[in-house]
DNA sequence: TTGAAAGCGGTACCAC
DNA sequence: GTGGTACCGCTTTCAA
């Protein structure tokens, strides 16, 4: 327990002083930002190299109007896919240099407290990856020329842009494989308080199965689960009284608890009925489960994210854009290749 | 496509203007700190409202060299307990008013150059939850006076306080219910590279064992899984020849993998083995699992960590401080109550 | 190329 | 109680 040196952080000035220079020399060699000498510049390196100076980023951003801070909103992060699109979006906040602020959204007031505090703290953009915010708010950070982008939101807010899984597209995928496996009568699982990416992977499935010349009054129901995630799932299988042959659902967790719950009334996948997933979860390639399911390429929706970030922080007035990330088919045993 | 006002953000200067005052009573008037007459204070207060100011934190941070930004380092946040613990600590941190930073850590550099970010940022402290940072780079933050707390990490280092589940206790927990169960031969599921926390359940366990008089050298063995995780546990039990009557096992995901393993060789819980695991993620408890487990507190690990934190802010030279939060054992199909 | 100086937006001390 | 003012640490003109 002995007292520790209270050393001061060593100041810009610091460096100048030792490399014989001016403060703004410092600031020049290490943003590499206005003329300088070789030699001063050199000088300058390794005075700060050996005081270990490190830039204060708050007085930095103060004066650049930009923090080199990121904000992301998401919410539940304990489900498995949110916490995979959380990680690849870290990995690549951070092969960018920037840094993650995070924040978890419970309530549509936080949503507003949050977007204002990352304002606060002249974050250089904003993800969204959960919610809704409302475009007033946003316009808040547009008119700061703060940068936004939603992952798998709905598309409809100026200058704001949008990175989505190509919910359509493995919808129709989904459907091809149902039916060309044998099923006829086909199912669609979501929660009530569905996502706008749940509701259009339904619409999606429901186009591509009457295009595929299902007869969709007849052959295709809506099952409802009465809460989100695995328990939704669960609860929906539990309740429903006579079930199609062929289901999309619209996320991992509802399959996993739907397939959970047949089970529980004996009924089995791939025999007694076939079952589609979306998302890709670690826990759909486990023993136990084995789903077949809809691939998110989160590494690329993140690249994109961060792409689209810095895109805007150059040209804030350009059109709003919507990127389709595709989504690929993974085979399991719920829904085998049709022979 | 119309452009946008490009209002610039409202300062403190705006609002003292228009509140008839000078910037240190609108200083006062929103800090609370230093005296002003209510009369000011309150027109203050309504010209901020009007105008829709907010504070500049890259500002006050630089100011009070301290923001209201807490670090936070964590590592493969897509597993269950990993996310779950993040999930509490996010709550925790936004609940008390700070923001989190976090990044995630992928290796010995990252926890340096990640280490030194935070303190680029004037951080309010940092929580650990990943690696073991070395004793010299954590003291770049202590003698910054940046309060540092570990979670679930080995006590070592000075003025630094650790917050941990109750791995003894645990431990004890399960081997009773073990023995109380009738199993005669026990295993302890672990990785090789475990960590701290790991290997600490493990010793517990065996010294658990030894008191209810097991005989040891007969009757123990460790089975090393080869990976972390699921797969690491599938492994392990698809590799091992013999196997104990009673497993302990260091987390959720490699009992769960050692659970789905046994039963790809036709063995089942609890009637051919009994397993008991760590963490009682969400998956744990789902059907196709059940499985009994050792619950980690962490909404209360979190509260906790904060608590500390503040504490050392207050007082940077106080004794380091190691807090054991009480874990619960959870009852479920892989190891039933003893009748 | 370089240094002086004017901020960035607040905070806090000090006279009044 | 209040306003003036000297910073916090860095960036960026602007003249030299």
């Amino acid at each position: 327990m002995s007292s520790l040196p209270r050393k001061q952080s060593v100041t810009a000035q610091d460096v100048a002083h030792r490399a014989g220079v001016s403060r703004a020399v410092v600031s020049r060699a290490l943003s590499n930002n206005g003329s300088i000498s070789p030699d001063a510049r050199e000088r300058v390196l390794r005075a700060a190299e050996e005081l270990g100076y490190q830039v204060n980023f708050l007085a930095q951003g103060l004066n650049r109007r930009r923090s080199h801070l990121i904000g992301v909103m998401v919410s539940r992060i304990s489900d498995p896919f949110r916490s995979s699109l959380l990680d690849a979006l870290l990995g690549e906040i951070q092969r960018r240099g920037f840094q993650a602020l995070v924040s978890e959204i419970r309530s549509e007031q936080d949503l507003a407290r949050t977007l204002r505090r990352f304002a606060q703290f002249r974050v250089s953009g904003v993800i969204v990856t959960s919610g809704q915010p409302p475009e007033t708010l946003v316009n808040e950070c547009v008119s700061q020329q703060i940068p936004v982008v939603g992952i798998n939101r709905q598309p409809d807010i100026p200058f704001v842009d949008y990175i989505c899984s190509d919910n359509a597209c493995g919808a129709t995928l989904a459907a091809g494989q149902l039916v060309g496996n044998g099923c006829r009568r086909f199912g669609w699982l979501n929660t009530s308080h569905s996502t706008w990416a749940g509701r259009m992977r339904g619409e999606a499935f429901y186009q591509a199965l009457s295009t595929l010349g299902v007869d969709i009054t007849r052959d295709w129901q809506a099952l409802i689960a009465p809460t989100e995630g695995y328990d939704g799932g669960f609860q929906a299988a539990l309740s429903a009284n006579e079930h199609p042959e062929g289901i999309f659902c619209a996320n991992a967790q509802l399959a996993c608890g739907f397939l959970d719950g047949m089970r529980q009334r004996g009924r089995h996948a791939p025999d007694d009925f076939q079952l589609i997933g979306f998302d890709n979860t670690p826990q759909t390639a486990q023993y136990s489960y084995q789903l077949t399911t809809l691939h998110q390429d989160v590494a690329e929706i993140s690249r994109q994210a961060l792409t689209r970030l810095l895109e805007r922080a150059e040209d804030p007035q350009q059109p709003s854009r919507t990127t389709w990330v595709d989504v690929q088919l993974i085979h399991r045993r719920t829904s085998p290749l049709s022979q």
